[in-house]
DNA sequence: TCTGGGGTCCTAGGACCC
DNA sequence: TCTGGGGTCCTAGGACCC
């Protein structure tokens, strides 16, 4: 019998940004959409999710706005809308949290927009089977939001996360690339997958290390220098190598990816941020340094709002500039006093400015406010 | 065709103190 | 006069994720 206490589930809404902008505008079903920016594919910005109808038409996530017109012509392009994805994942959120498996509530760890972990919560009963509860998820969240989903079951919240990306394959992958999650609504087993601990080397040993969650092209390439290349000859590494080479908190950590171990608990615990940042690109490069200044000033205003609402004095001010090419630098400075006094936060951002060369046209400009630890920690 | 924006966490190195 | 080393704070940058 099935342990529920050992099992994490991962949900993860399916192109969810695209979906939410055509829950809203129906019109777009089954029309190439693409979201970034300010939705004018003439101006700087990258594409933040396209729909599978634009997919096909080669537009993927992170390529810039103008690429993508080039593209893909006939596609709609959007602007990010943030307050409507906020509400739309906090719809979502509510149904998962209302779930309960083994006759108790689950407990849901929120990972972002459109992604959350699920475990059994405590004194959950035996009964319902993973795959089962799995399809009543994918279920509810449809039956109250229209937003479809795939959901990876594991034995921890590393299989389970690399699970939905499993599931997703199934849905929409390289063997049916035509068809959309759409057309799989009701079928029993499309849209879930399950890894465990005795699947793992047959699921993923043969993978690039780069299939981990966690793992990116500059680490998969580092660990290539020592002659890993695959997620089970990452598993197979010598540690103490790994210790030394990588680091000796980040060396374990990643062999442990390897070998499918994670032992981070599903974490209800309700986000708490630690500051908060903007940033812009320009459409035209800043080369009077003036400009640079108002702007910096104006950002520094803007992100102290966010703080504001937040109640917690800021300790650090961060700048961050990007000159032309694409030269990006940081700076940073902790305040004497902790402080929301945005003339204060405004100044003490300019200031900043002083800390690097004003000689080149600047592209980009972000202030970063970092605030205080709560009363009694994270 | 130039390469977004919002975050977090880790590491390395310098300064400073004991 | 020289030397070693540990601990902590701070900053800059790297890496990753959604």
């Amino acid at each position: 019998m099935t342990d529920p206490d050992a099992l994490v589930l991962h949900v993860d809404l399916d192109q969810f940004i695209a979906a939410v902008e055509v829950r809203r505008r129906p019109e777009l079903a089954g029309r190439p959409v693409v979201v970034g920016g300010r939705g004018d594919p003439t101006e700087r910005g990258v594409v933040a999710t396209a729909s599978y109808e634009a997919r096909a038409a080669g537009v993927g996530s992170g390529m810039p706005l103008r690429v993508a017109l080039r593209k893909c012509p006939d596609a709609v392009f959007l602007p990010v809308d943030k307050e409507a994805y906020d509400a739309a994942s906090a719809e979502v959120m509510e149904v998962l949290r209302s779930l309960e498996w083994g006759g108790v509530p689950v407990v849901l760890e929120v990972l972002g927009w459109d992604e959350a972990f699920l475990a059994a919560g405590p004194g959950a009963e035996d009964g319902e089977e993973p795959e089962t509860f799995a399809e009543r998820v994918r279920q509810a969240v449809l039956d109250a939001t229209s937003l479809t989903s795939a959901v990876g079951i594991g034995d921890n919240k590393l299989q389970a996360k690399l699970a939905t990306g499993f599931a997703k394959q199934k849905v929409s992958g390289a063997a049916a690339p035509e068809r959309t999650p759409e057309s799989n609504v009701g079928t029993t087993g499309t849209g879930v997958y399950r890894i465990s601990s005795e699947r793992w080397y047959d699921e993923m040993g043969s993978r690039p290390t780069t299939a981990l969650w966690g793992i990116g092209a500059r680490t998969a390439a580092r660990l290539e220098l020592l002659g890993i290349r695959t997620v089970e000859e990452l598993a197979r590494s010598d540690a103490q190598v790994l210790a030394e080479q990588i680091g000796p908190t980040t060396g374990p950590w990643l062999r442990r990816r390897g070998r499918g171990v994670d032992p981070s608990p599903v974490d209800a615990t309700p986000w708490v941020p630690r500051g908060h940042g903007r940033e812009e690109t320009f459409q035209q490069d800043l080369a009077d340094w003036a400009d640079v200044e108002r702007e910096t000033a104006r950002i520094a205003r803007r992100v102290t709002e966010d703080v504001v609402a937040e109640g917690r004095a800021v300790t650090r001010v961060g700048l961050k500039i990007r000159f032309r090419p694409f030269i990006t630098l940081t700076r940073i400075h902790k305040l004497a006093e902790p402080t929301l006094d945005p003339d204060v936060l405004a100044a003490e951002a300019v200031a900043l400015l002083d800390r690097v060369e004003k000689d080149r046209p600047v592209r980009l400009l972000g202030v970063r406010l970092e605030m205080v630890e709560p009363e009694g920690g994270y």
